[in-house]
This record gives structure tokens, sequence and C-alpha cells, in this order.
RNA sequence: GCGGAUAUGGCGGAAUUGGCAGACGCGUUAGAUUCAGGUUCUAAUGAGCGCAAGCUCAUGGAGGUUCAAGUCCUCUUAUCCGCACCA
């Protein structure tokens, strides 16, 4: 053969011979075992690929080729989330269309895949903003909006000042847009939300049916933030009760105040009725409060502040004491009933605010000082002061008092969650329009789904407006329309869907992607579903990876998914740094191109190295020397098959060598081991190496080990060898477990604990033999002279270990 | 503050149920080859002591359990990620 290898070259030569003869492509409906693995289809941004997005990519691409090489049917697919706000403000910036931004965009991200030789069924490829694809988007909001699950309500909301948008919950991040840093305000806007409270519970719940991590079930859990308590009506001197969450009913006796969000909609009826005597004081506190942008209301989160509402007084349900009503926005009023007992003693964000403002603090559970602070470890205590409650513990407290309040109707046990509905409105152009209509007659109207989708309109300016209306407003004729139900003039919905919608639903898409009657055939859907590995970022596992949980169990319910659960496992993958160990990005100087990297060394060595770069699931730093030492394997490999030596088979010496290879490789694999399978066929290569060379059989086995890693170059040599076929439709390896034991092991002889000699013993020998043996060694024997041996210890193909002592 | 994780040579990182710490790679050093340089090959490479056989010390820190601890327990420090007035 005797050429050099040369990766430009022959990568070119087998991307084209792929996709050429569709070497990927999946197929629906046969009888081999499936297997769907998946990554985050990405968003095609102006900036091109980067390296990260390989590592995820190359890490399923691994496990997909090896899938197939075991003879399975692998839908390995790819796609484009392709709505969302830098297109359209790189469009609006440069004026062009941002359906042309997005074409562009995703022509250089797919070539930029193909030079990487991923393995993806190109037939399949989606894309969000194809309206093919969003008509899918839009019926699923219809059906959502069909079973109660969409509506529009008016709410205060989060507001990017600088993206002119509404934000979810999920996407303000320290008070600020997750996608450009701009401040978040409040606004008041009536909006298109998404009830996934509904599915809450399941959401917890359902986890035990998959295989996440244990950091992603966590974070989930945390992030749905379930807690049980009690609800509890507080009468007033005003007449309207008002109703508390709290989680400690026990300390109900504890409670010396109440305080309520300034934004609680009973002040509004104190302030009508009268009732309330200091109306400037609170008015000026809650528009205060309501000014304050997320950002400075957690950087003010230290100082407890607040006003007392003077007239009006809330009676303790077990004392009938009169205790003050405060308003603080300390206080949410987005969570429980937006109302609390206050209870100092026990509670301490209550102790400070108790402490400001002079309010007695009573002890209800012993075992603290509540002077000092508040006291809130319930596990020890013992109740005090709290009537028929005194001398029982905390949970025994905790169930006598809500029986109690249960028993006078006045109050009962209730779960919280601190999960909110999904705001689904944005106000931009380049999302999916939502499908509704509205009629002055008949109200908030679906569009039929005979006449989905309901296209973008084509027009020239799709800037965003300062008055929170959607870009589509101002176009009148799209707007305008008829109701679908009484035919009166009627205006469209000018909203469109988050990123968050398309990207909810499309690893359904993939499994029968140009069906133009359904979202995906039932028959397509029972064969592939669910996703058997999916793989992705650690940043989705509150956004992406939850919401479309709930679109998948709400798609269950109604009967159009098989599955529960979309995905049976999810993994996530570490970021890759740069050089410098920090995270790469444009203003740090520190930002690879992939594109560099296929260049300069090929994108056999680019894969090979970001699967060899460390633990895949932790972050590791870029480094441009190891990527050599990458380079030089493949090399090494390549060289080898120039001077193959004589025999047949695997040699003796080197069967069990290999045997453990393949074994090694293979679960490596399985469990997201990638350096560490690397590292034993850089073994084995040096192995043969020292051997003189490798066989025709040995050299054979190796290429295949080798092939999810370094698909090009282990075809071309394939090829050359003249091996039969393509390696793409070869036969991954067996190993024979019997020939990966060695005849000898080496056995470590420790005396008390320290290592003072080696030996090889035949595996097969049992522990009276080999402690003989250890016993018997020219090094152990002196030592133990005189010395009275206590204890022997053998564990088998690793030690011996002779306690001893002084005679 | 709460939740999750991490800490091992100069660097990235290995290390089944507790059982020979440092696999593999990078880097470095010496030598060989080629030479304009890179490439390639051989050897060495945790630290300290020793001519050597060898010995001692080493997995963020301090204790503990054990014949045996990177691994288990307690405390502690640092870093990263997520959440954060959620009653």
């Amino acid at each position: 053969m005797l050429t050099k290898y040369n990766p430009a070259e022959i990568e070119k030569k087998w991307q084209k011979i792929w996709d050429e003869e569709n070497t990927f492509a999946a197929e629906n409906g046969t009888e081999k075992p499936k297997f769907y693995a998946l990554v985050e289809f990405p968003y095609p941004s102006g900036q091109g690929l980067h390296v990260g997005h390989p590592r995820s990519y190359t890490a399923l691409d691994v496990v997909a080729r090896k899938r197939r090489l075991e003879g399975y049917n692998v839908l390995y697919p790819m796609g484009w989330d392709a709505f969302g706000l830098p297109t359209e403000n790189f469009a609006i910036k440069n004026h062009i269309h941002p359906e042309i931004v997005t074409k562009n965009n995703v022509a250089r991200f797919k070539s930029q895949l193909q030079a990487l030789g991923l393995s993806f069924d190109w037939t399949r490829e989606i894309n969000t903003t194809d309206p093919e694809y969003y008509k899918w988007t839009q019926w699923i909001f219809l059906q959502l909006f069909k079973h109660g699950l969409a509506y529009k309500k008016e709410m205060s909301v989060n507001w990017c000042t600088s993206c002119k948008c509404v934000l979810a919950n999920e996407e303000v991040v320290n008070g600020v847009c997750e996608r450009c840093g701009g401040e978040v305000v409040h606004k008041v806007k009536s909006q298109w939300m998404l009830k996934i409270t509904e599915y809450a519970q399941r959401l917890i719940d359902d986890l035990d049916l998959v295989d996440y991590p244990e950091r992603v079930r966590a974070q989930q859990i945390h992030w749905i933030g379930r807690s049980t308590g009690a609800q509890v009506t507080f009468q007033t001197t005003a007449g309207q009760p008002v109703e508390i969450y709290t989680t400690r009913p026990d300390t109900l006796f504890g409670a010396t105040y109440m305080v309520v969000s300034p934004e609680h909609p009973l002040i509004e009826e104190w302030m009508k009725s009268g009732v309330l005597q200091n109306i400037d004081q609170v008015r000026a506190y809650q528009e205060a409060a309501a000014k304050k942008s997320d950002f400075e209301r957690t950087e003010v989160a230290k100082d407890k502040t607040g006003v007392k509402l003077e007239g009006v007084m809330a009676i303790n349900p077990v004392n009938d004491r009169e205790i003050p009503i405060f308003i603080s926005d300390y206080v949410l009023v987005s969570y429980g009933t937006g109302a609390i007992m206050a209870v100092p003693g026990h509670d301490t964000r209550d102790w400070e605010f108790a402490k400001k403002f002079g309010l007695p603090i009573i002890e209800v559970v012993k075992g603290g000082d509540v002077e000092k602070e508040a006291f809130t470890d319930c596990a020890t205590g013992i109740m005090v002061n709290s009537g028929f409650l005194d001398g029982l513990t905390v949970e025994e407290a905790k169930k006598k008092i809500i029986a109690f309040l249960t028993e006078k109707g006045i109050g009962e046990s209730k779960v919280n969650f601190k999960l909110r509905d999904w705001v689904f409105s944005r106000q931009r152009y380049w999302g999916e329009p939502i499908p509704i209509v509205h009629c002055p007659h008949c109200g908030f109207v679906p569009v039929p789904e005979s006449q989905l989708p309901v296209r973008l309109p084509m027009v020239e300016s799709y800037e965003p407006t300062d008055n929170g209306e959607s870009p589509l407003a101002a176009i009148t004729d799209w707007v305008n329309t008829t109701c679908p139900v009484c035919g009166a003039p009627a205006q469209r919905e000018t909203d469109t869907m988050p990123q968050w919608g398309g990207s909810s639903w499309y690893f359904l898409r993939y499994c029968d992607p140009h069906n133009d009657k359904e979202l995906a055939s039932k028959e397509a859907l029972e064969y592939w579903m669910p996703v058997n590995w999916y793989n992705g970022g650690m940043e989705h596992t509150t956004l992406h990876l939850l919401y479309s949980r709930f679109w998948h169990k709400f798609l269950y319910d109604i009967g159009v998914v098989p599955t529960p659960e979309p995905y049976a496992k999810r993994t996530s993958h570490g970021m890759i740094l740069g050089e410098n160990g920090e995270k790469m990005s444009k203003s740090r100087g520190n930002v690879v191109n992939p594109d560099d990297i296929v260049n300069e060394y090929g994108a056999d060595t680019m894969r090979l190295y970001e699967m060899f770069i460390g633990d895949f699931e932790k972050a590791a730093p870029w480094s441009s020397a190891s990527i050599r030492g990458c380079r030089r394997f493949l090399e090494r490999v390549w060289a080898l098959g120039e001077s193959l030596v004589s025999g047949d088979g695997v040699r003796p010496q080197l069967e069990i060598s290999v045997n453990k290879t393949i074994r090694k490789v293979g679960e490596d694999i399985e469990n997201l081991k990638y350096n560490t399978a690397i590292a034993a066929m850089m073994a084995l290569l040096n192995e043969l190496c020292d051997a003189g060379g490798a066989t025709r059989e040995e050299y054979r086995l190796l290429l295949l080990l080798l092939n999810p890693f370094a698909p090009h170059m282990t075809e071309e040599l394939w090829e050359r060898m003249g091996y039969g076929g393509q390696l793409a439709h070869a036969q991954w390896p067996k190993y024979d477990p019997a020939k990966c034991v060695e005849e000898t092991v080496e056995i470590a002889v420790q005396i008390n604990g320290k290592i003072r000699t080696r030996l090889q013993v035949p595996t097969t020998a049992g522990a009276p033999e080999v402690l003989a043996l250890a016993k018997a060694d020219e090094k152990i024997a002196p030592a133990l002279e005189g010395m009275q041996l206590v204890k022997e210890l053998y564990v088998p193909g690793k030690l011996v270990n002779l306690v001893v002592k002084p005679a």
C-alpha cells in the first residue's frame, strides 16, 4: 500500500459514498431490533459550528455506529431548531429576511457536520421553520387549547427590555435575560399560557420510569419544587377571610402577624370599602415594589421592608387572637396563596421582619433561643405554648393540627409547587404563529385543523415594537380574517410561540418526517419510541427537557404517542473550554473553530480527540498539543497496516489482549467512557508493535473497534486490505470470556499491608497454594522469621497480606 | 442559605465489590535516525533519600473504621453548576 495517511482525501471520498448510498438511513417497518439515538438539534447560528457541538454528536455517533455493526436498525437523525431571536436580530440589522438567513446558516452547519463524518440519516432532516413541520407544532398547540391546557391570561410577565419580548420564568437568569443579558422588568400583559403545572406531580413521579443522571433528576425535582403543608383560613376584622399557605401548620399558635404580598387582591377591596386607613402609604409601597426589576428585587433581598395595614386585623383561628396584617414583597403573589401567617420564632424571614418592626416572638417549639434567632430545626423539638399541641413532637403536632383544622372546616392539608405555568407568547416575528382567531362574538377560536399551517406572512419589516405588540400586529391584511365559527370579521392572534415549541416534539417527527396526514404515523411511533439514548447539555434540564416531557405526556394522554416518557435514557456531556480553562467566547478570544481542526488534522483526529479529551460528563479544556497525540495514534495504526506479519487469525500470545480489548472498548462505549476505550486501543496498538506487527486478522479487529471513532480512515483501510464489502456493513467483533483470563497472575505480597514483593502464580491456584508460595518466597520467608502470624489473607488474583507481630 | 457535583504528577486524566495509586495521552529529558526544521524510533519521567539492592513520603486538609482507604464514616477547606425571600 505504502501511501501516506491523507485524511483530506479519504474523508471526502467516504463522505461522498455514504451520502450517495444513504448508508446510514434508518428503515421503518423492519423486523430488526431498533435503536433510537438522539442528540439535541442545534440552533443554526451565524457563528457556525462550535467545537462543543461535536462532543455530543460524536459520542452518540460512536454508539450509533457500534449499534449498526451489532445488527440494529439505528435511527440517528439531525435537524434544525431554527426559529429564534438571533436570526431575527441579524435579519433586521442586515436587511435580509430571516428565512434567507436561516437557509444560509443551515447550509453552513450541514456542511460542517458532514465534514465530521457523523452518521446522521439525512433523509430525515427536519427544520422547525418549515411550514410542513410547524403545521404540527401548531396542531399540538390546538390540542392543548382544546383540552384546556392553553389559556390566555392577563398577568405580570417578565419583559426583556432589550429583546422587547416576554420571557418564561425559566429564561430569566439572575434577574436578567438568559439570552442577551438585558434588563428584565415586570409588565402586565395578556399572554398565552400552558398549564404545565397540571403535570407537576407526574413530571416528578415518572422520573422513576427513566434512566437520567442524578444531577438532572435532582435539578428537575428541585425546579418543580413540591412542598406539603396546609392551607388555613384566617378571618379578619374587615369581614373577608384570608387564605394562607404554610408548611409548618404545627406552629400556628406562634403566628403573631400576617403578611400578604403587595399585589394581593384583598388590598384593593379594603381600599374601596374604606376599612384601610393608610391608603397612601400602602399605595406608595405597592408602586415601589412594582417598579423594581427582577434584578433589583433579588439584589436587595436581604433587608426586609413592609407596611402595616391600618384598620384591619386578622384573627388567629386557634386562639382567636387579633394579629396585625402587613404587606411586604418578601411574600410572593405567585406562590401559595400570596399570603402567609408569620411565625417569627420558627422562620428566619419572619424573625428578621419581626425584629425590624418590633413584633412579638412566641416560642412554640422548644429547643432553641428564639430571642437570638429563629429556631427552624423541626426534627428535634417539642411543642410548647400551643394549647392542645403542647408536649407533642413537631411531626405529631402537624398531624393533629391538620385534623383539627379539617374538622372545623378552616383548613386542609395542601401540596404546592414552585413550578409556574409556561408563558407561551412571544412578541416577535420569527416564530410559529399561534393558530387562534379572536372573534368579537365567539372569543378565542382555534383555526380549523384543515387550515393549518397558519403561515408566517412574508413581509418587509419585522422589527419589534416598543409598545409590546408583535410585529405581526402591523400586518393588517394578515391579521384581519373571519371567524371560523360565525364568519364575522375577526383578527388573528399576533403573538408567536417561543423557540421551545418546535423542540418540544421534534424527536417524534424524525420517526416519520414526511408524513402529511399526522405528526407521525402510529406504526412509526410504536416502532421507534421511546428514544433509547438522548444526550444533551445540562443547560436544557429545566427548559427543553422539562417542556418536552410535558408535551409528550399530554400527547400520551390524548393517545397520540405510545409511551408516557419520551426519553428512556438521558446523558449529559461536559463543556469544552478554551485552552485557558475559561468558557469559549469571542470576547475572551479563546474560540477554536472546528473547520480549522478538520483542515489541519482531519475529521477522524478531531473526533478521536474530542472523545479522548477527558471524562465525557465533565468540562475539559481544549489542548492543541494533545490533539497531536491523537493524530499520531491514527498514523501509527495506518503504518501498522503497511507491514502485516504472516499468520492466521490472532496469534496465541495476543489472544488474551485482543479479547480483553474487545470487551473493554465495547463496555466503555456503553458507559460513556470513551476516553478509556481509546486508551485501551492505544495499549493494544503498542502491544502489536512490540510483537513486531499485526496479523491480517488482528488488524481487522483493530479496525472494527476503531471504526466508530475514526470511521473514514478505518473504512479506507478496510477497503485497501480487501476485507470484503464496506466496514459499515461488517459485524462488531465478539470476545470470548474464556480468553480474557491470563494463565498466571501477578500477586502482590504484603506484610502488614506493605508490599514486599510480587509473585507470578497460576490463575487457577487456590488460597492455600498461593499462601504457601508467598510464605516460601525468598524475600518473605526471612521477614517472617521470629514473628507470629496473626492473620493471612488472599484476595484472588490481587494480593496476599500476611499480618504478623513479634512472637 | 438550599440542592447537585468535583478535588489524584508539570498538564488532560486512569484505578470492578475497599485490594499493587498514577493506565493511556500530552509535555519534559537523554540518545539514535533524518536533517534546514519538523517527523520517526529507543529509553527515562510522582517527590525525597541512596553508589546500589532498596527505603520513606504521596490522591485538597484533619480525624476515624479496617489486615488493607483515592474509594467507607465524621468534621473541614476550596472550586464549579443549578436554585434562591417558594412560607
